[in-house]
RNA sequence: GGUCCUUUAGCUCAGCUGGUUAGAGCAUCUGACUGUUAAUCAGAGGGUCCAAGGUUCGAGUCCUUGAAGGACCGCCA
């Protein structure tokens, strides 16, 4: 039997449904004066109010009524009486479907209606998506992801899923998680000693996927625009604010095309991302950024953010994205005044040295005031798969600076010259033989493309205004950590 | 992998140069009130001060080691 039908909250604070009688399901954000039910379902930040007919309600279920439980109440929708909404439910039947246990000691419920810290609501990851914040989040989030389907669609391009488990381990991108069905306390040994992946589930070694550029570049080639968006796994042991073990990517790949088509898609698809949260997340911005000032309140003026979650989106949006090669960057850094000062702690000296993030934050944040694309970086520093300049010593490489996140995007325009490629392999030792199928694509009607990796949870954390990537995945992975 | 910070009630925190019975707000429980907006008022219960060791007449406070959490750096998205 179906439950009876339901109106979200969302529909109704924004529908005509005074005098109405109608179902609402949810759950307890706070019960005041016995006659007050703030009623939320997810649908939206804000609550319903219920109004109880507390003087002929049953005791027994106006005792199960606390912080936590799930209800389902109908009633018929009246103008409210009271400041804070303009419509209410005047409820005229309830049904405690879930009460939450508000007794002290194990099992109480953990969450109260004030402020609890990011942390604490980390170790309660399961049931912080009940609070308004981790709500507004992960409502952005969905938004965002759809937005970023919505733009690729709309242009034309493939989506390609990525293998999760991979083959190669020359992906390039970082130490990979293995994989394996092997009994761990009694791995099959060869006869030099070493572990015998011949006799594993795949027959050979695998490994969680870094990267779906690679696949990716095989599907350009024959669809000429595509994208990946689906999970990444790199074992690193990152201890930072915006690293993650598992994290979400998007990888678009496009023939026929070269670095500057590349920015201006990625620029592109930045603000239509951006946009697309500004347009439908209004009311979860509303609440993050007056979350955010409260939060910055506490803070000396210089860290706190330059302006408003919403007006930092717009100003995004409104702005072109400043474009230079690492050599103008290099020449601005080291004739900045924190360099010549020694306010750096890794000092500008000269060409070829590595950003650290120290001088990616002072362009974002000091010198140009706005995102910054990077490009066209010593080919030292670079992956291998990246197209070698005119000049020998650069490649078309291409990172997109956020201020306050740093790289959200890195990207290239991909070496499609088999000959110039094999001899880059060459150099930084990456065996021919494994990749054979990769540099089938150069053998076989290659052609300029290009295309970069966007970081979902970089991207969230950007829109959100929050300062840690694990508050904007639901059930974050770092070194020491896998709850839930 | 490196550097630094934190750990006191269910939650958020205060606790001064070491001093005798460790506090507040919220939450919980009891009662009052009943058009509230994180309701209000009165009362009650609630503590292995992260752990182990040390210094001291005396340690929540000082020292050592460990654990857990966090910030920054490196690796990158």
């Amino acid at each position: 039997m179906a439950m009876a039908k339901r109106t979200k909250v969302a529909e109704i604070l924004v529908g005509e449904y005074i005098g109405k009688e109608l179902t609402v399901a949810g759950w307890v954000r706070s019960f005041r004066s016995n006659q007050f039910i703030a009623l939320n379902d997810g649908s939206t930040i804000k609550t319903l109010q219920i109004v109880v007919d507390f003087e002929n309600e049953d005791p027994e279920v106006i005792k199960m009524i606390t912080v936590g439980a799930a209800i389902k109440v109908t009633g018929t929708i009246v103008e409210s009486l009271g400041r804070g909404q303009s419509v209410e439910l005047k409820a005229s039947n309830i049904k405690v479907l879930g009460v939450a246990d508000a007794e002290q000691g194990p099992g109480q419920y953990p969450l109260q209606p004030k402020k609890h810290s990011l942390e604490y609501l980390r170790e309660i990851a399961h049931l912080r998506f009940r609070t308004n914040t981790f709500g507004a989040i992960f409502r952005i989030r969905h938004h965002a992801a759809y937005a970023i389907h919505e733009f690729f669609h709309n242009k034309g391009f493939l989506y390609i899923h990525a293998p999760i488990i991979t083959g190669s381990d020359a992906e390039g991108a970082g130490e990979m998680f293995k994989v394996t069905n092997f009994d761990m306390d009694d791995t099959p040994k060869g006869e030099d000693g070493k572990v015998d992946f011949s006799q594993d589930f795949f027959g050979k070694a695998t490994n969680l996927t870094v990267s779906g550029q690679l696949e990716a570049e095989l599907a350009a080639l024959a669809f000429s625009e595509v994208y990946t968006f689906g999970p990444t796994f790199r074992a690193e042991n990152s201890h930072t604010s915006r690293h993650l073990a598992e994290f979400w990517m998007i990888e678009p790949e496009v023939a026929f095309a070269d670095l500057e088509d590349n920015m201006d898609l990625a620029e592109e698809m930045l603000k239509y991302v951006i946009k697309s949260v500004l347009d439908r997340c209004g009311d979860d911005l509303d609440f993050l950024e007056k979350r955010l000032i409260d939060e910055e309140k506490v803070k000396p003026m210089n860290e706190r953010s330059p302006m408003p979650l919403k007006e930092k989106l717009q100003f995004c949006i409104d702005t072109d994205f400043e474009r230079l090669t690492y050599t103008r960057a290099i020449d601005i850094l080291k004739n900045c005044k924190p360099n010549k000062k020694g306010k750096f702690q890794f000092k500008i000296e000269e060409w070829g040295a590595d950003l650290q993030s120290e001088h990616e934050r002072y362009l974002v944040e000091k010198h140009f005031k706005k995102p910054v694309i990077l490009t066209d970086y010593p080919k030292d520093i670079k992956a291998f798969y990246m197209r070698m300049n005119e000049d020998g010593n650069t490649v078309g490489a291409m990172d997109i600076l956020f201020p306050g996140i740093g790289e959200i995007v890195g990207g290239s325009q991909r070496e499609e010259r088999l000959d110039v490629l094999l001899a880059r392999m060459k150099e930084m030792d990456i065996h021919e033989d494994e990749m054979s199928w990769f540099l089938d694509t150069r053998r076989f009607g290659t052609c300029p493309h290009a295309g970069f990796g966007l970081g979902f949870e970089r991207l969230i954390l950007f829109v959100t205004g929050m300062a840690n990537i694990r508050d904007v995945i639901p059930f974050p992975r770092f070194p020491g950590s896998a709850e839930f």
